[in-house]
DNA sequence: CTGAAAGCGCTTACAG
DNA sequence: CTGAAAGCGCTTACAG
């Protein structure tokens, strides 16, 4: 005895406005061969009664949940709330819901996990952030379970049913080229996550950018780093403290930029007279440090509704399986200056 | 055909374990009244065909989906990711899983969209995020649904179940009397989003400090913010353009804080040689701003698993209602010396 | 254009 | 300790 009254039910819109569950079914999920009077009646029924479907019950029985179960492991605090935001925003367009799913990809059985997870709730589709976009094992797991998904940034697309990538070389090779055209040479470069083919393209794009420019590649100028601050402190004291230091970093994303500049403090060094530093994301953080980072700016929430949207395409188009036209879709970014980099100093 | 055979339904394991499907599901469910060879025969069964529950199934059929929806809106990136990071934690260890929605609490409806969509969703437990935890629309509205749910530092505990607080006052007591302290006297204050529970307490923590202090409050130097770091800048750049500047600003997290330095910094302004700043939460950005903010660290991912775990025991021990013993949890602070506070210079 | 029946894969009383 | 039947609230063929 709560006080409300009991939840309406199919049957009992069926029951005030005159007609069958089915075509009230019919009338709720927008199907064809429903005469207008009738339709507008279950409309109302519907309304007076307070009527919402319920989704278990809609789950088990036909073929659409509508639910879309994002997967994630190592991302960035800045990563995760801007795709987040994005993905809610168009899972809201179309009346999906969105679980989201840690999943930790160095212990073993991971790929087991994502398709066992994804099939139990019955999940129309499957977004795969990095590094799980890029995992073989769980990208052939979850391509075997039949369920349409979206791979964020993978670096090999063979499996690829959906994907969605950015210009990441290009991007890397446009920043790296700046610096060049500030009169560094020594550019040192610290890497991404190792598992996240973004890292792999953005320092593709920095050896590009140095081969252009008739700069050797110098292995003592790469560190690798893990995206996250810390690591990006270390990687940047290391390459500072080397016998020939560069005059320039670039970081593979904001928060190791942010970190490198603290390891360039630490060592007496003010940025940019000494050393410039750049990043990569635009994210907020690139406006809080000291000084505000050079930066790539990379269109996330976009690029998280965009993923949805393919998903909605794929699931409509075949009907829930993944078998269906590969789908893709590119992203652009935006060279963003601000205080971080500087000429290089003459001696 | 993909290959792969039809997944296996608790029909099937109960032929091959040679029992009935009820019994099948007591062993799976963990329920009494079985004998131990017949549930180790189940148990065998169940793994020898990778039986897999289906929870739309168990949803509809029964009174748990072991699903925990939770609702938020605006939440700064460190805050959401680290609570979100706890709360998956926690539901991972009871088998749930997790839904997330955004919800627009300044447009109208919004207790009837989150009660509506956790009643269609079957979820069985709530969570709220402030400023949700503190909108007595959606707190009534979701309490009338009868589905357990867990309030994140609401100001007003009238109608909670469960809810889950921080002396969000006295540390910020604590925060302002340091800076007393160090011989501070005009001390600015930039509150947070208004709609969120912890701004108020944080405005009273400072109140009291100053009270205690025998310091006038002087409405001048408090102003509000939003909790992002560009209204922190803008609220920083008021209050030192003001007539009598403060000494010291304490910012109701760090996001601002960030954005105070800034502010400071854009009107020639050192930190913390000619002004102190502090900021709230510990979070990432703390580290990086320079100088890094002395701040107060709230331990989020602790506060997300403690809600998880109130909501788990009430849905296990009212069977699904929101009735029941009252619960709630108390987390503690600390405060976290870096370098954006410092004695006051005397003139 | 509309509906009666069966079924999705589980759990719930109830009976023994 | 175990099971046969009914039912959760929808959608799916199928029939008209």
């Amino acid at each position: 005895m709560d006080g409300s009254t009991r939840r309406a039910k199919i049957d009992d819109v069926a029951r005030l406005a005159g007609v069958s569950t089915k075509t009230v079914s019919r009338v709720l999920n927008n199907e064809p061969n429903v005469r207008e009077a009738t339709r507008a009646r279950v409309r109302a029924a519907a309304k007076a009664l307070n009527y919402m479907p319920d989704f278990s019950a809609r789950s088990l029985a036909g073929q659409k949940s509508y639910l879309i179960a994002m997967f994630y492991d190592t991302a960035s605090q800045a990563y995760l709330s801007q795709f987040q935001a994005g993905a809610l925003v168009q899972c809201g367009e179309y009346g999906y819901h969105l679980i989201v799913e840690r999943c930790d990809v160095s212990s073993p059985g991971a790929g087991q996990r994502v398709a066992g997870i994804a099939a139990r709730l019955r999940v129309d589709g499957v977004i795969l952030l990095p590094p799980l976009s890029n995992h073989s094992e769980v990208v052939q797991k979850v391509a075997a379970s039949d369920v349409p998904f979206v791979q964020i940034v993978p670096a090999d697309v063979s499996v690829a049913a959906c994907y969605l990538n950015m210009d990441d070389a290009r991007a890397a090779d446009e920043l790296t080229t700046y610096l060049i055209g500030l009169g560094h040479r020594r550019i040192g470069h610290i890497k991404g996550h190792p598992a996240h083919g973004a890292s792999v393209q953005r320092y593709q794009g920095y050896c590009a950018a140095l081969a252009r420019a008739g700069i050797a590649l110098d292995a003592l100028l790469v560190n690798e780093g893990l995206f996250d601050i810390r690591s990006g402190e270390k990687a940047g004291r290391e390459l500072l403290e080397g016998a020939h230091p560069p005059t320039a970093i670039f970081a593979a994303n904001d928060d190791m930029a942010a970190g490198a500049i603290n390891a360039a403090r630490g060592l007496g060094l003010d940025v940019p007279t000494d050393l410039s530093i750049v990043g990569f994301d635009d994210s907020q953080i690139a406006s809080v440090t000291y000084p505000p980072l050079t930066t790539v700016r990379q269109p996330i929430e976009d690029m998280a509704r965009g993923s949805v949207d393919l998903l909605i395409e794929a699931i409509k188009e075949n009907g829930g399986t993944r078998a269906g036209k590969p789908r893709f879709r590119h992203f652009g970014f935006d060279l963003v200056e601000r205080g971080s980099a500087a000429p290089l100093r003459k001696p």
